[in-house]
DNA sequence: CCATATAGTCCTCCAAGCCCC
DNA sequence: CGGGGCTTGGAGGACTATATG
């Protein structure tokens, strides 16, 4: 229902000097001077009535309104941000392009960021080197955004960090301490995160506690923090049963990877339990396993992580680790809020789930 | 290697007179001022070494970028914006949460418009109506992007067009002509697609030039146009094979649902011959198609769409139909770019591609 | 050819003005 | 006559564009 923005609009004395006549201005939106003249107030009235300040009058404010409506004004945000040293735009890095974890952590993050009335500005890459994070961070920064969440971080990030010098706050969907080990952490830099080691030990345990005598990993990408701590959870709890391990089998991310691996695994010795370092790896080895005649799960238990939406269908259905995605995507947005209001937020670890489908039912 | 901002910087001589002291401001990023003080330069030349101006002496340059450098300057975004008319940010609309197609459709539009220099802010909704539609496009408005991408759009996107009344260039990623039928497409509405009716047909034509004689349909929510034009791929190859057609399963677009269809078809009769509107339907039907003891593709043929990452590792690997999600973000972009230049770029449709795998190998 | 000054972008904050009781 | 509620005008804010030295 918005009429032409000059419909109606009162005709502008031009000044009748001998200036040269302007072009002709390609049409301009409204201003809130626009909006002011129509409604008979000044500029500042309009801007109280946007901003919901309360003192003006009801008749006043109604005017407003309704030349706002008629001229279809939207307040011009750059000038905004210019004048408030505000943005309301968050940025955002992912990694690890359509990845179920990634995605819904940005999702989720999305959703918080939207009900506490940011707008999220996101650059998702497909791999976590330090050149493409860097300027991924380099673009969000020069767009002004008044804070940065790294989501799945990598390796490369720690350097890049540096770079960075906390001119915005910058929050790590991470656990930080397994992740940057060594070096203090730079001021301005948060971390949340869904415990990754202990989802990996959840999982073991659980194989382990079904009578297993040996659990093989088949572990992400090492240059993730996220897979080197599902590796330190899967070694600790194997470690603590006094069981012994063999070196894990690195690769991707993918379902491609986790079939590579099946089929090493097949030639190698299929041991009697495998945790996998994400639910792809495990449908690759499934269906590995299943090419080549073993079962799921009577000669080999096998579990997941992450729980994506495919992975209760799977041949067998898949026990996997279960991140709350929405609860951290909120968690990240209380720790940003909290940054950017002045304070320094404490990091924050949730508690992933063991979900317990078919794929690990039978002990040997 | 970003020195302290005040570091060596020139003392301003404050005006000496009775102003009431200013209150200790709180540190504000450095500005093209500061730069230009440091270098001994007006603050318009240091605008022209940043823009890349040529008009500006080798030395100049040198001693502007060294200030800069040494500031930690970035230029502010705002102000620039301002004053171009240009934020350089596109807003990107997306419906279906995690899903792989508007996921990738997302990726791959982001890798576009980085690398034609725009930064892209997200609203991924979960549901396609009106209202969540609505409110996701004021918001990006309100921001002031320059254009806006609607990934994966449903009916509610009509209405609303009717109400943004082209403020600024609109791209729906989907099929138009299909979609809103009827009514006339507003100005400054786009529309670049991947044929989902050529890709249903392809994917319905396969499994009929196997010799069954019924295809049936699991079809997608009919408020999202992309299953609507699946729907009509498939009764259009049906109709020319001179095939008759029960009507379709419709449901959500989850494994879940498709599971669900898979045990109704279970009870009512299994056919020889499956398409499903997307992989994570099929996956679903599979499940109970294998827990019922029916072989795929033995007893039943079963055809998807996406081709998502683990449909290769399915049990059986599944045949499906392709999207080149980056070129399809590739013609997102040029469309895009081409409306902000004040053309009028035509519709693009893009071909999808069968991938045949193991699920529909052997005729009946 | 290079550099500077000046105007203009649109908004928010601040101080001052108006009005009516 | 003075005060509170409502409104106004003017001063930035950081940058680009258009003359001018």
């Amino acid at each position: 229902m918005v009429d032409r923005p000059d419909a109606g609009a009162p005709v502008r004395d031009d000044r009748d000097d001998g200036a040269p006549p302007r072009p002709p201005a390609e049409p301009r939106p409204p201003s809130m001077a626009d909006v002011a003249a129509r409604a008979g107030v000044s500029h500042q009235t309009v801007s109280r009535v946007v901003n919901a300040h309360p003192s003006v009058l009801p008749g006043t404010r109604e005017r407003v309104l309704a030349a706002i409506d008629a001229l279809g004004y939207r307040r011009n945000s750059a000038a905004r941000a210019l004048v408030t040293r505000r943005s309301g735009v968050l940025g955002a890095i992912t990694v690890g392009g359509t990845d179920y974890g990634p995605t819904s952590t940005l999702l989720e993050l999305e959703d918080a960021a939207r009900a506490a009335g940011y707008v999220v500005t996101v650059a998702t890459l497909r791999r976590g080197d330090e050149a493409s994070i860097g300027h991924a961070l380099d673009r969000l920064l020069d767009v002004g955004v008044e804070a940065v969440v790294v989501v799945a971080p990598t390796v490369g990030v720690a350097a890049v960090l540096e770079h960075v010098r906390a001119s915005v706050p910058v929050l790590l969907v991470s656990s930080w301490v397994a992740g940057l080990q060594g070096g203090p952490r730079p001021v301005g830099v948060h971390a949340v995160a869904v415990g990754q080691q202990e989802g990996a030990r959840l999982a073991t345990e659980h194989l382990l506690a079904a009578g297993h005598r040996e659990v093989v990993h088949l572990a992400g990408p090492q240059d993730w923090f996220d897979a080197q701590d599902r590796v330190a959870g899967w070694r600790e709890a194997c470690a603590v049963a006094g069981v012994r391990t063999r070196a894990p089998i690195t690769s991707g991310w993918d379902a491609a990877d986790g079939y590579a691996a099946g089929r090493r695994l097949l030639d190698e010795g299929v041991p009697s339990a495998v945790f996998a370092a994400n639910d792809q790896l495990a449908l690759g080895l499934l269906r590995a396993l299943a090419e080549a005649g073993v079962r799921v799960p009577e000669d080999v238990a096998v579990v997941g992580f992450d729980d994506e939406p495919g992975a209760a269908f799977y041949s067998p259905p898949l026990t996997t680790v279960r991140q709350d995605f929405a609860a951290l995507g909120r968690a990240a947005l209380e720790t940003l809020t909290a940054a950017l209001a002045g304070g320094d937020p404490a990091d924050v670890v949730l508690t992933p789930q063991l979900v317990v489908r078919a794929s690990s039912h039978r002990p040997s």
